[in-house]
DNA sequence: AAGGTCATCAACCGCCCTTCC
DNA sequence: TGGAAGGGCGGTTGATGACCT
């Protein structure tokens, strides 16, 4: 019984909700023990034969009586079989409904909270990539659900197109996620990069750590990618630098150390634009590079070239072309500081 | 304080694919 | 081989809370 609470516990550790004492949690199993095995019992039957056709199914929001009696079932029989689970467990809800609530809700793994910019980034990047494979980009995502990650897209990056006024699968649309809402995430990341590095330099100021291994700025949920910080000025490469000092670059009037290279690699390279354009304070390059100026701590320069995804949004090369300067100069940058709303 | 509006997200629905008999 | 059942997936809905007037 112990081993069984110690159980339970483990599992609704983060769902701390629904956690409940020894004491209650025995009434609990209890109770589950006594549905299970005298299912009769139960009020909800109707008429003199038992049969499945006989149980009213509930609807809406589970109970935490409910959540437990999964809990409980899974932790002795295991997942799967939903149908036989909605059964045999006690639930008065579908096999679909139960498989809906533990792997939405009540998995263990299942993080809760906001989208750090990291798995932000790879939902657009992903979503770019494959569409509404909302699934497969969970897979990407781990503790993530397909149903979170959908209601993401749905309510704040709908939203963003909606406000824009332009169609969510426009090519304008994803040009504005790619050069500026990509960017912006990236450069939040790196800002988080640097504030942690920061903070552990301040700690052992005595280690002498590269910023390149910096690390683990960002626990990457693509199997395949990784996150990696170099030292900025020094890793800039010649064409870069043009690139920075060009007459439309907004550069920063200080050249602090603190910019740095972020480099996000992805599983594939694609196609990119040929020609470099910039918006503002953003430019990106023909070798894939966001550079994202940010007065407070100087520029940071974005190595997206080996984004899959990129090679997925039709026409790179052109997607951002001069004549699109002007619109995302114009009505879309009046729109767009909207997106601050996102993060 | 009350009513209206909007955003979020858990849950449901329906379709489709796979597996089993 | 075809039908039934199970399960996965994407779209949609509705409850709820936050915010605004």
């Amino acid at each position: 019984m112990l081993e069984l609470y110690r159980l339970y516990k483990s599992w609704t550790g983060c769902v701390a909700s629904t956690l409940l004492s020894p004491s209650a949690f025995i009434i609990s199993l209890c109770l589950w023990v006594c549905q299970t095995r005298f299912p009769m019992s139960s009020p909800s039957k109707s008429g003199s034969s038992y049969g499945e056709e006989d149980i009213e199914l509930r609807r809406g929001p589970w109970t935490l009586e409910e959540d437990t009696l999964l809990i409980h079932y899974i932790a002795l029989h295991g997942e799967g079989r939903w149908n036989l689970l909605a059964r045999c467990s006690g639930l008065k809800r579908t096999g679909k409904s139960c498989r809906l609530r533990w792997l939405n809700y009540l998995k263990p793994d299942v993080k809760r909270g906001n989208l750090t910019p990291e798995e932000q980034l790879v939902i657009l990047e992903l979503h770019s990539k494959w569409g509404n494979r909302w699934s497969k980009i969970a897979q990407h995502l781990p503790g993530r659900t397909d149903n979170e990650i959908k209601n993401y897209w749905r309510t704040r990056v709908q939203k963003q197109a909606r406000h824009l006024k332009i169609d969510v699968n426009s090519t304008r649309f994803r040009d504005a996620i790619r050069c500026f809402w990509m960017p912006r995430l990236l450069q939040k990341m790196e800002e988080a990069a640097y504030s942690s590095s920061s903070a552990r330099e301040t700690q052992t100021s005595s280690m002498s750590v590269p910023l390149n291994q910096a690390p683990q700025a960002s626990p990457d949920p693509l199997s395949q990618g990784s996150l990696i910080i170099n030292e900025p000025m020094k890793s800039l490469n010649h064409e870069e630098k043009n690139l920075r000092s060009g007459e439309n670059w907004n550069s920063p009037s200080t050249s602090s150390s603190h910019s740095m290279k972020v480099t996000h690699q992805f599983p594939q390279i694609s196609e990119l634009p040929t020609s470099p354009y910039e918006f503002g304070s953003i430019a990106y390059n023909p070798k894939g590079c966001y550079y994202v100026d940010n007065s407070s701590y100087d520029i940071g320069a974005f190595d997206l070239s080996s984004m899959s995804a990129m090679g997925d949004l039709d026409n790179s090369a052109s997607n951002c072309h001069v004549a699109e300067i002007n619109w995302v100069r114009g009505e879309m940058a009046d729109n767009l500081c909207n997106m601050e709303d996102l993060w």
